[in-house]
DNA sequence: TCAATTTGACCACT
DNA sequence: AGTGGTCAAATTGA
C-alpha cells in the first residue's frame, strides 16, 4: 500500500500538468488523448492495487493506510463536491470495491463455488475485469435459458417458470455503497435494471434483491444481477450478475455500449468531433448524444459516488425508459455519474479562474515540483 | 395512465 | 422439506 501513495500523487501530478497545459494544447487533441490516457493508466493501476489490498483488507489485514489515503482523497472530493453543487450528506466509512470472479462450475454446491470459483484480481497493472472474465472462459448468456422438463411438460401448471440458472457464468462483485444519498438503495453500474423480487436469505442479515435488465421485453436482453448486502459490512455490496447483456446490440436498441459489467475497467477517453467522451469503466446504456463522465475512477478509489445537481441530457438515460429521471433507477443513476460537460468543466476548464476544480479536488496535496500557476 | 416496486405465492433444485 | 429464484397481482408514484 505504501507504494501506492506517490503513484496516486503521480497521477494527480499529471492531471494538474494537463489541466495547466490545456490552454496550449486546444489544437493538439493527440496530445491531450495522450496525457489523458497516461492518467488514467495511473489511477487505473492505484484502483488495482487499491482493490487488491482492499481484498487482503477483508482477510484481515490492517486498513490503516487505505483509510489514511481515503482520508486525504476525500477532503478534497468533498471540498470539490460543495463547489460544484453536489448534495453531500450521510458520509460514512465505506471501502473500495473488491472485484471478484467466479467461474461457476457445475456439480458444485453454491457455497462451494462461491469460495473455490472466487478469484483475487491479479495484481498486474493493466489487468481488467475483461480478461479475467475471457481468461477463465466465460460463455454467453444464452444458455440462460428456459429448461423445461419432459416430465413437466405434461403437467398442467397455471404459468412456466424458467429453470434455476446454476449452470451459466457468473460474476460476483463487492462494491462499496454510496456514500451520499440512499444507502438502501445499490451501487449503480452504468445499466438500467428493474427489480423483480426480493428475498429474505438463510444466514443473511439483509435480503437479496433480485434484477434484471429494463430492456428484457423489448430486446431479450438476459442480463440479470443479484444484490446483497455482508453480513458485516452492511455498506459493502456483493452483486452477482448473471448473464450478459445483449440490448446494446440491437440497432433499434438505445444503447451502443461497448462494455458490459462483466467486461471490467476498461476505461478509456475517446475524443470525438463533437468533444471529450468519456467511457465508463462499466460501460454505458447511454445514447451517443448523451455524453457521460464517469465518477468510478474516483468511486473506486474511495467508494466514492456522486449525485449531480444538473440534471442536462438526464432523460432517456436507458433510451428506452422514456420516463427517464422519474424512475427510482434513473435517480440512482445519477448518484454513480456525472454529466461529462460538468466534470469536464472540472477537470479540464482552465478559464474557470476563480475556482480551480482541481485544485479542489486535490487541495491537500503539495505537489512534488510544481507551485500552482495563477 | 403507465412503468417501477413490493410482496406473497409458486416452483425448481438440492 | 428447505431454500432460493421467479412470477405476477397489488401498490405506488410521476
Amino acid at each position: 500500500m505504501e507504494e501506492t501513495l506517490p503513484l496516486l500523487y503521480h497521477g494527480c501530478k499529471l492531471a494538474k500538468d494537463l489541466e495547466k497545459n490545456l490552454p496550449n494544447l486546444v489544437n493538439n487533441p493527440e496530445i491531450i488523448l495522450k496525457s489523458s490516457e497516461e492518467i488514467i493508466s495511473v489511477f487505473s493501476r492505484i484502483k488495482d492495487k487499491i482493490s487488491l489490498e482492499q481484498m487482503r483488507g477483508i482477510v484481515g489485514e490492517s486498513q490503516e493506510l487505505q483509510q489514511q489515503l481515503g482520508h486525504d482523497i476525500d477532503v478534497g472530493i468533498r471540498q470539490w463536491l460543495k463547489s460544484s453543487g453536489a448534495v453531500l450528506s450521510g458520509l460514512h466509512q465505506v471501502t473500495p470495491g473488491v472485484t471478484f470472479h467466479e467461474h461457476v462450475l457445475e456439480h458444485e454446491s453454491t457455497s462451494s463455488r462461491m469460495i473455490k470459483g472466487m478469484q483475487l484480481q491479479k495484481e498486474e497493472p493493466d489487468i481488467g475485469f475483461r480478461d479475467i472474465v475471457e481468461s477463465s472462459g466465460g460463455r454467453a448468456s444464452g444458455e440462460m435459458q428456459l429448461l423445461i422438463n419432459a416430465s413437466d411438460s405434461n403437467r398442467i401448471l397455471p404459468r412456466q417458470r424458467k429453470r434455476k440458472d446454476s449452470g451459466s457464468d457468473k460474476i460476483v462483485k463487492r462494491v462499496a455503497a454510496p456514500i451520499m444519498g440512499n444507502l438502501e438503495l445499490p451501487p449503480e453500474d452504468g445499466y438500467t435494471w428493474r427489480k423483480y423480487g426480493q428475498k429474505e436469505i438463510m444466514g443473511s442479515t439483509y435480503p437479496r434483491s433480485y434484477y434484471r435488465c429494463t430492456h428484457q421485453k423489448f430486446y431479450d436482453c438476459p442480463a440479470k444481477k443479484q444484490v446483497q448486502r455482508l453480513n458485516n459490512d452492511p455498506f459493502i455490496f456483493e452483486v452477482t450478475y448473471r448473464g450478459t447483456h445483449t440490448c446494446h446490440m440491437s440497432s433499434t436498441a438505445p444503447s451502443a455500449a461497448a462494455s458490459l459489467p462483466e467486461q471490467g475497467p476498461t476505461s478509456f477517453i475517446d475524443t470525438t468531433a463533437t468533444g471529450i467522451q468519456l467511457q465508463p469503466p462499466f460501460s454505458t446504456s447511454l445514447p451517443a448524444t448523451t455524453h457521460w463522465l464517469s465518477m468510478q475512477v474516483f468511486q473506486d478509489l474511495r467508494g466514492v459516488s456522486v449525485r449531480s445537481a444538473v440534471a442536462s441530457s438526464d432523460t432517456e438515460v436507458a433510451g428506452v425508459d422514456s420516463r427517464g429521471g422519474a424512475g427510482p433507477s434513473a435517480v440512482r443513476f445519477h448518484d454513480y455519474q456525472l454529466p461529462v460537460v460538468d466534470m469536464a468543466d472540472a477537470m479540464f476548464n482552465s478559464n474557470s479562474s476563480s475556482s480551480n476544480s482541481m485544485d479542489l479536488i486535490f487541495s491537500d496535496h503539495k505537489w512534488d515540483s510544481e507551485e500552482k500557476k495563477d
